[in-house]
DNA sequence: CTGTTAGCGCATTCAG
DNA sequence: CTGAATGCGCTAACAG
């Protein structure tokens, strides 16, 4: 008498029975169908189409010790640059085994080690992480992996075992760099809150307008300091809009420094909202005020008139990402510890005067 | 002498004899910490950091015959309309033991059918699934699916166990009627492609208009046939802008119809790109070109005139299902098949004259 | 509250 | 190319 109920599961062992072969042939049949003979492949095939069997991951996972999931934690995917992230991944996973399974932090740090305790409990066949800013106990988590892990969208001499990403310090400085050769003088910043990669282009922006003699704290808006984690039972209407935000912070800034003449958002949709408050106020881009955003959105180019932003291999950071878990996994060269992509500064008619 | 290689991993064996307890005694420590003493709690805990132990979640599964991974399977990540979904799942979760897994079929049916059989395989907790196109073979495994299977945002008669969204159709007609009481005459539609949800906004503005008398298929404007399914190692910078494609249709429509007075967008973006086309071009929004989208995203209240645009319950859904979900597992009654949670059309300066 | 035993469904190993 | 035995790490089911 079992003591375990026999779970009505239709199992390996039943498909076997039924298709008169060993249970192993079976298991071969599944995964290496090239081992089995084509006639006994067919008769599993049917003996399986008729028990309507579903092959348990779990207990193939067990027993190999291994599984095809390749965990990718992004901080939002409210924000589209992730979604780009993400989409690089989808394509360069294609034509393998590999899985992909999204998990959203939700820029909290708390959640990022919950998921990444349950990601390594589930022995995931690679970790593609968003940035560098784990905490003390997750880079120690992803450090004991057995499994390739990838940092992304970020750069750092010491990455966990691989990034793949671009400065973000560098690509502010650069399109500062750029508002000051355009000839704007009094240039200001825009942002909804500075996490590790957002404070990294302040601060190259700070960096261009100390250089150049031309930094004022006054023009800097960060006015909250909270990262972005709608939350809360926050319903979609609720939610505070960034586009809003930003045409507040010109409205703002119009009134209370009329000689402003650019801004820098830390974000493209920022940089839209401020548009819109130009145009309502009657102040010409970019004869009186210069914008410029960051990501480089579609809907950058469509803006009338066009809107200046940088442009990040949003996609490429994905792909790349993705390629190096397989290579690794396929035991081929790991590659570089250190990839820097690169950004490029996009001008457009509404830093250019 | 074994025949396996006794891989190093630490087991909750090597656990419970360095605690000098019960295997057993562990695994509920694990688990019901209230039905161990708090004292062997203590012991064991230490043990476990000692060790540096990983429970194997899939030795558990397979054990248990059960998961606490809830899989979410949504067409797009790119567009926010299922971030927000997405949201609202994540905010459902929350004080349960259950994890979310995002599936993107990329809007997709055969990856759809993959992934669907993929989880089946892992024996999720639940399944949350977008709209009601799924394919028969989908349709036919999600039946057969031994855990709650929700579907979100679209409405139908016949669910597979349960479904909560909202009507397209009369979403697309209460929208196009509201042109038509503001005075709007030659109302168009732009649309990128048609699935079943759009699709289902056309017929909804068709209808509308049929029954006025206004409908004028000349001013309906499809342009692609396919859905968005940004793909083939495509870069960001190289994708197809949504934003572009509302300005060239409205730059389109400007030229060949001069006599159309409005625009229903079947997707926000695709209304501000009209709007910039507008603004470009001297065009006044709205007393020349009434302007609406489909969504309403932060932006469209932010834009300058501000636009109307359909407000759907996206976050809504996702938190409904969740908690739908959470309550098919306890045990609790499952509710009604169908829940109709509407939408509300939102009436800004863009289609008011 | 605690421990023992058996087995979840599959893949590894090694022999045919 | 095929198959039989063994155990992956954990939990259900009982007994104490």
């Amino acid at each position: 008498m079992p003591v375990r109920k026999s779970g009505k599961q239709v199992t390996i062992v039943d498909v076997a029975t039924r298709a008169g072969v060993g249970v192993m042939t079976v298991s071969r049949a599944l995964r290496e169908p090239s081992k089995v003979s084509k006639e006994l492949r067919k008769v599993i095939d049917k003996a399986i189409a008729d028990l309507n069997y579903i092959p348990n991951l779990n207990a193939r996972a067990l027993a190999s010790t291994r599984t095809d999931n390749v965990a990718v934690l992004v901080p939002s995917l409210t924000q589209n640059i992730f979604s780009d992230v993400i989409r690089g991944v989808y394509d360069g996973v294609e034509d393998s085994a590999l899985r992909v399974e999204i998990f959203n932090t939700r820029y909290s740090s708390e959640v990022e080690e919950e998921q990444i305790a349950a990601i390594l409990r589930h022995q995931p066949a690679g970790i593609i992480v968003s940035g560098i800013e784990q905490t003390p106990a997750c880079r120690e988590m992803l450090e004991r992996a057995q499994c390739p892990v990838i940092q992304v969208m970020d750069m750092t001499d010491a990455p966990i075992q691989k990034i793949i990403g671009f400065s973000h310090v560098e690509a502010g400085r650069q399109m500062t760099q750029h508002l000051i050769d355009a000839g704007y003088r009094k240039i200001a910043f825009f942002a909804r809150w500075l996490n590790g990669r957002s404070g990294g282009r302040f601060q190259g922006y700070r960096a261009a307008l100390e250089t150049a003699g031309l930094f004022d704290p006054d023009l800097v808006d960060l006015t909250e300091g909270e990262p972005e984690r709608p939350h809360g039972h926050l319903q979609d209407s609720q939610q505070i809009s960034t586009a809003a935000k930003g045409r507040a912070m010109m409205y703002d800034l119009l009134d209370r420094r009329p000689d402003a003449d650019a801004v820098f958002c830390n974000t493209d949709v920022l940089a839209i909202g401020a548009l819109f408050a130009c145009n309502s106020r009657g102040v010409s881009v970019p004869e009186k005020m210069g914008i410029a955003g960051f990501n480089d959105f579609d809907y950058m180019e469509a803006a009338w008139p066009p809107l200046s932003s940088v442009r990040i291999p949003r996609w490429q950071c994905g792909y790349d990402a993705m390629l190096a878990v397989r290579r690794q996994l396929a035991g081929e060269d790991f590659g570089p510890a250190v990839v820097d992509l690169g950004f490029d500064v996009v001008r457009r008619e509404s830093t250019t005067r």
